[in-house]
DNA sequence: TTGTAAGCGTTATCAC
DNA sequence: GTGATAACGCTTACAA
């Protein structure tokens, strides 16, 4: 950057040009009432007039606190178009203009941090206050560990009340519920799931489906693993599961709207059409869902106020606080597939 | 935190355990080559021992760089669905493995940063470095003042080589005119173009269709604007077009698939369907776009190096550079629309 | 190869 | 209300 006119200035500056201190700078700037209205002005007319602009780096060095909060996404499954729905970015998005309205910074977290350790790391490198995990994926182990070592956190995903941290999710199970209710209503008896497990929010709406599968005799279920969560790799998987000897299913609940999509192509290189030959349910109601042909029923989750409540319930953590999980709700939204 | 060993070790305290000074265990951290092998390797055991992480804060104090970057997102488009497509974060999957591999802090940019001035603040306050921002949007303006401010930057969107700052995107130039020329081999008359011109890489691609549309006397070119960028909002504004009594268009190009989608959907509700009764080219090549029926034809963006390259860009500026701006090549790929 | 001393720009403490 | 002084934890310059 060319060197501007007020792009040294320190706080010692402005007091020196203010008539001032640099405690009375400093106690203006963060509105102290302390202070007399007329220094105030002068002090904040001198700031302005001279470009000044505090240094955060040293505000932290002497402060407790950082204001600032990781933000843990699952990018690496998002390039190559390993990507769930867009709705992970709403949540994003929430987030980000909860910790604005609070003077937070938003760190997003890098790719490598993996281990336990490392997030400790950056609390105690002094980078970040907290996390605010966006999608439990496959780390509920890593979260176990971080949540033993004490680590400030929340986490959005599938909520556990054995879980030793505190979440923010939809309510997974019910979901799952939903959509096994609706299969028995049209009388679909071979089920398939289509999700990875290893994701806990994932794996609680297969436990949802499962026990309404269980009080119907006569129903089977059936789990396709699609590890990777991408579009691609989920139409590969359920095409080449249909090219199998075994009766196709007639009813599907995917991990995602998304997923949904790409169940509706691989069922149709068959011949096979949704609403006509079997049931699908598919999850998060993203736009283009009511208007695909055929329409697709899905499950709704409720996304806008959470990324303000997971927000809370970390600065709760961070002032000593013990906030309880929000389980949020989950509707059913029948079109028609 | 519960405090726990070692949390508020500071290097000083390293220093004294190892027998060596401050200076000695910086030089340590920071891969000094004029350390003595056995005193690095008491430094770094101590260290480990003692479960100290340096202070990132008193670091970025104390040094010129901050290491820390701010990425841009048009984040309040994304709430209330208002997604173009997946495809931008793929790009910030991108921008976060690169910063990540140069040892860069990836800030989200907050949501209240619009004018000029706020961005500079954020350089003056050392919180980044400096800005990528993902898309151009509707900012050219505010880009044009930044630049002449000096604040160090680049932008993912359109490449104009009028403008003062370093840009790279795909050439979205091209891009229209390969829709256009699909258009004219198709025997299509009556074009339409679906896009917010307010954002440069879009207006761009309309700029390109309209000098096809151009060489082609009795080839019509209506535009329609999509401000929102909304799947919802698309959908509705091409639906209503289509109810006036002026003749639906024959071909279609679209500022992205999920665009297209709304428009296969929007066209179906007066009974006409894409491939069959009229062109549709969309953009960015997702991949639901591949299954979709009709499968969708689409422009392919370049988007694995951009990350990379808007981040080695970034850093030739902070070091004094002025990189050049870069077009990535852009592809057709015919399906059946 | 290592150490000493100074300083980065802010805020906490205490005195007036 | 305001000011003097001492940290905060690190790196740079210079000396040894």
């Amino acid at each position: 950057m060319t060197r501007r006119r007020g792009m040294d200035v320190n706080m010692g500056d402005i007091a020196r040009l203010a008539n001032v201190s640099k405690p009375t700078v400093s106690r203006v700037l963060n509105n102290s009432p302390l202070v007399n209205e007329e220094t105030r002005e002068r002090v904040l007319r001198v700031a302005r007039e001279n470009g000044y602009a505090i240094n955060r780096n040293a505000q932290k060095l002497r402060q407790a606190r950082n204001d600032t909060i990781a933000v843990v996404l699952d990018l690496a499954s998002h390039r190559a178009g390993r990507i769930a729905d867009p709705f992970i970015f709403e949540l994003l998005a929430g987030v980000s203009e909860a910790l604005s309205v609070r003077n937070q910074d938003l760190l997003l977290s890098p790719p490598n941090l993996t281990d336990a350790q490392s997030h400790i790391d950056l609390v105690s490198s002094r980078v970040a206050d907290g996390f605010i995990f966006l999608g439990q994926g496959a780390r509920g182990l890593m979260l176990r560990d971080l949540a033993r070592a004490g680590a400030p956190f929340v986490v959005w995903g599938g909520v556990d009340p054995a879980e030793p941290y505190c979440a923010v999710g939809s309510d997974n199970r019910l979901g799952g519920r939903l959509a096994g209710e609706l299969f028995v209503e049209r009388g679909a008896r071979r089920w398939m799931f289509v999700g990875n497990t290893a994701h806990t929010e994932i794996e609680m709406r297969l436990a949802g489906l499962r026990e309404i599968a269980a009080d119907h005799p006569g129903v089977t279920l059936e789990h396709l693993a699609a590890e990777q969560m991408a579009y691609a790799s989920t139409f590969q998987g359920v095409a080449q599961r249909l090219r199998d000897k075994a009766p196709p299913p007639d009813a599907v609940f995917a991990f995602s709207d998304t997923a949904a999509m790409a169940v509706i192509a691989a069922f149709r290189e068959i011949g096979l059409e949704a609403a006509r030959d079997y049931s699908l349910c598919g999850y998060n109601d993203i736009p283009p869902a009511a208007h695909f042909t055929p329409a697709i029923t899905t499950i709704e989750q409720e996304t806008h106020l959470a990324g303000a409540l997971l927000v809370e319930k970390l600065m709760q953590i961070l002032e000593g606080g013990k906030p309880r999980s929000s389980v949020l709700p989950t509707r059913l939204i029948v079109r028609e597939t």
